[in-house]
RNA sequence: GGUGCGGUAGCUCAGUCGGUAGAGCAAAGGACUGAAAAUCCUUGUGUCGGCGGUUCGAUCCCGCCCCACACCA
């Protein structure tokens, strides 16, 4: 064990598109070191062309993980990958100093950098419950259980949001306590360095990346993908971008040109979003995908 | 060539019995602690095809022209 040099994470993040596997690469082969993903969709063996998972000469040149790992029939949320990837890291210091993380899933790099509050699990039959009664009662019953039972999120939260509703009310239901009291906001403490990356193209040349990107997965052979996961299509794993339009067009009534128009759209939109959230990031150093050069002193100094 | 129907926001269209206009989508900005490629919030966008006429006032009525579509020849 070499315990005499600060043991670093370099995590690369920006939107879909800009060229984060590339980077990541070659950062981890300048390091001799592997890769954890954090990537909410790559991480399903299921899940290739779709989600531009790195092709396997690339998987061949670096050690990857986080990708192809879990099945869309697991569970995989937030906790799960920051319990998955501080274990790997930890197994991976023994090697190394340095270790490459690369993503564009925004909440999954905040978990991993500073945890989440811990909230109790959640009782599957409450869960499935609330799903159901929100399906079949709509939206203003989940207003009402909320005002009724967890003020505390009435309050603060938003109840516009079913996602979050239903969230706030699975905790209460199982707890008896508002999701509220559990927020503490308190950041974790990491034994290791993190060095935040965040990689920018101007607007114009992201969109062109996109809609080229988005015509050779057609290439690729994507909608022969979505047709075989076509029965999966109502799992969390399958709520994105690339098969859900196209399961919009293997069901009927969507043309396959329509289809793949709404893809381009979705995808750019997906890449403002996770453009929104990186930007609020003052650690984070941004640099264009081409700067290797610039990235390595870059790193090079914060390591000093 | 004739007849009909249209030309209004980036797109699809609604509307004004004459007082200079609006929905959806797209777009832009934002939120987001266990679904996050998810979910949610906010906000505009205009020579109302062109030129004339009538009118206090025209996107709306009238004339001519241009463009698109359909049918007839």
């Amino acid at each position: 064990m070499n315990n005499s040099k600060q043991k670093t994470v370099i995590i690369i993040c920006g939107p879909t598109g800009v060229g984060k596997t590339s980077v990541a690469i070659q950062l981890a082969k300048h390091y001799n070191t592997e890769i954890i993903s954090a990537d909410s969709r790559q991480c399903f063996k299921e899940l290739n062309i779709g989600v531009a998972r790195p092709s396997a000469e690339e998987l061949k040149q670096v050690k990857h993980h986080f990708i192809a790992s879990h099945s869309i029939h697991e569970e995989v949320t937030a906790t799960v990958f920051e319990q998955y990837a501080l274990q790997k890291i930890t197994e991976l210091f023994q090697q190394q100093d340095v270790i490459v993380m690369v993503g564009g899933t925004g909440l999954y790099i905040k978990a991993f950098r500073e945890g989440l509050d811990t909230i109790p699990g959640i009782d599957r039959a409450i869960r499935e419950n609330i799903i159901s009664n929100y399906g079949s009662k709509g939206l203003e019953w989940l207003q009402n259980e909320i005002k009724k039972k967890d003020p505390e999120f009435y309050e603060a939260g938003e109840m516009q949001n079913p996602q979050r509703m239903m969230r706030a009310l699975e905790v209460i239901e199982t707890t008896g306590r508002s999701i509220v009291s559990f927020r503490k906001g308190v950041k974790a403490k990491r034994d290791f360095a993190i060095i935040n990356i965040g990689l920018e193209l101007p607007k114009e040349e992201l969109h062109r990346n996109i809609n080229t990107r988005v015509d050779k997965m057609l290439e690729a052979g994507l909608p022969e993908e979505v047709k075989g996961l076509l029965q999966y299509k109502n799992l969390n794993a399958l709520q994105t971008v690339g098969y859900k339009e196209l399961f919009d067009h293997l069901q009927g009534d969507v043309s396959l040109h329509d289809a793949v128009s709404q893809v381009k759209t979705n995808t750019r939109r997906y890449a403002k979003r996770q453009m929104t959230w990186f930007r609020k990031d003052k650690s984070i150093t941004w640099f264009h995908p081409q700067d290797l050069e610039g990235m390595k002193e870059f790193i090079m100094k914060q390591m000093l």
